[in-house]
DNA sequence: CGTCGGGTTGATAACTTTCAAATTTCGTGG
DNA sequence: CCACGAAATTTGAAAGTTATCAACCCGACG
């Protein structure tokens, strides 16, 4: 793949503009790809962990399982974006990491993460900016789950993937291919699967979005925009902001 | 006060061991002290914002508003904590501030917090430390309302006060001063407040902890800490990490 | 005193979960 | 290409948790 098309790329333009130098220290990172099946977990909880990750291709989710077996999916990680950026920093991991498709991504060295940020300060502020965003979902997340009914807090979450995927070339306004199941909306969202199942249908009779066959409809998009009241300013920049 | 019982220091001496050079250069940060009154807020979100701030006394929390008027805190800060070094690196600021008591803090200029770092990597990975447990503890809070009921999410909250507090020397098993109302409570917890306090009620009744008048009084640590699944982990380091 | 911000309690309503079962989809081997 | 079994989706009914509404109490404060 030419570098110019990788997601993370893609993303950090977003915010940045890139240089040539830049391009180059990034390319540099993307050394060393691997390949992980979907459904075994990358990372768990605990575990000492040595590198952080490059998401090129497939989805992941960051979840904390509870002694009753329920489980709440903190996030999940598209293409473009880092994984265990903490963990590496922090040495062990705080949560679990399962894929949930076939994943591709490039295992990035403690050691080459630190230098490729000496070398291109600019380089440094994007992956920081990148670092804050995902920050900003987590608390946006949590306000969902906090104080937004069902409906809402699925209209936000999908809003807000769409927005993700849009960032990286994965999807349009209109939709965009979705490889999650019904249970893991539920895990991500703090409902039972059963009932996001009802609120999907829901979705769906009301003409907002249709969410069949790993695919993600958008109908009406300004009402959804209303309904979910959300707001991606903390997600889309007007252009970049560094020059 | 005498810098050495700052709870600033007093925290961070519990993730590094701080030198001479490194207290000097935090007493630095210590100047310009600001008295703010409870209930005006701090901050309020999309403000342009200039300064970080160290609380050295009293509590604020971080929230944001909803289009109906109900609102989520997403964490309470303590005397330690930073407060918006986010809104600094970023500018802007996405949620609002409001003390919860009247509070006592230290400005931080964006400049003089570079600078320390420069001068103290030791302090730098101090902060970063301090910020990526903020981190953690935002994640734990959306694990508790994402999957946790109303019993189990008030008493892991309280627990996790308590053993932030501790660290500050401002709490003890036993118990601690806590000046937030029941409506603090249910806009963190994401509940109404006649529900929290039936839940106080209930913990109160079940003997594991008693909440009135201001003060925190945990009966039955061990029970409270296995209701709430709570593991402290996160928060406790057993002795600095760095030395 | 009267008001106001908390706190407390009961009754009812709303939302979400749980349980159970049927149906559809999808990958794999025949 | 079809059959089969597992996984995912769908639906109904009943139960459970939490919210809402409406009072009432209490202590602080002007």
């Amino acid at each position: 793949m030419n570098i110019a098309q990788s997601p993370l790329i893609r993303k950090l333009g977003n915010f940045v503009v890139l240089s040539d130098g830049d391009l180059k220290v990034l390319e540099g990172l993307h050394r060393r790809r691997r390949t992980f099946a979907a459904g075994r977990d990358l990372v768990h909880e605990g575990q000492v962990s040595a590198a952080a990750y490059i998401l090129a291709e497939g989805w992941v989710c960051s979840y904390k399982l509870l002694r009753d077996g329920s489980r709440q999916i903190v996030d999940f990680q598209i293409p473009g974006d880092f994984l265990g950026l903490r963990s590496v920093l922090f040495r062990t991991a705080d949560h679990n990491i399962e894929p949930v498709t076939e994943v591709e991504a490039s295992e990035v060295q403690e050691s080459d993460l630190l230098n490729a940020f000496n070398t291109t300060p600019r380089l440094a502020t994007a992956v920081l900016w990148a670092a804050s965003r995902d920050e900003a979902m987590v608390v946006e997340h949590l306000v969902s789950i906090g104080r937004r009914d069902a409906l809402e807090r699925t209209a936000h979450f999908l809003l807000e993937l769409s927005a993700r995927l849009i960032l990286v070339g994965r999807g349009t306004r209109a939709g965009f291919a979705c490889p999650l199941t019904q249970y893991h909306l539920a895990d991500a969202l703090g409902l039972s699967p059963v009932h996001v199942n009802r609120v999907l249908r829901e979705l769906r009779e009301c003409e907002l979005l249709t969410f069949q066959k790993g695919q993600v409809i958008i109908h009406n998009f300004e009402a959804l925009v209303d309904l979910a009241e959300f707001d991606h300013a903390y997600l889309d920049q007007d252009g970049p902001l560094l020059r």
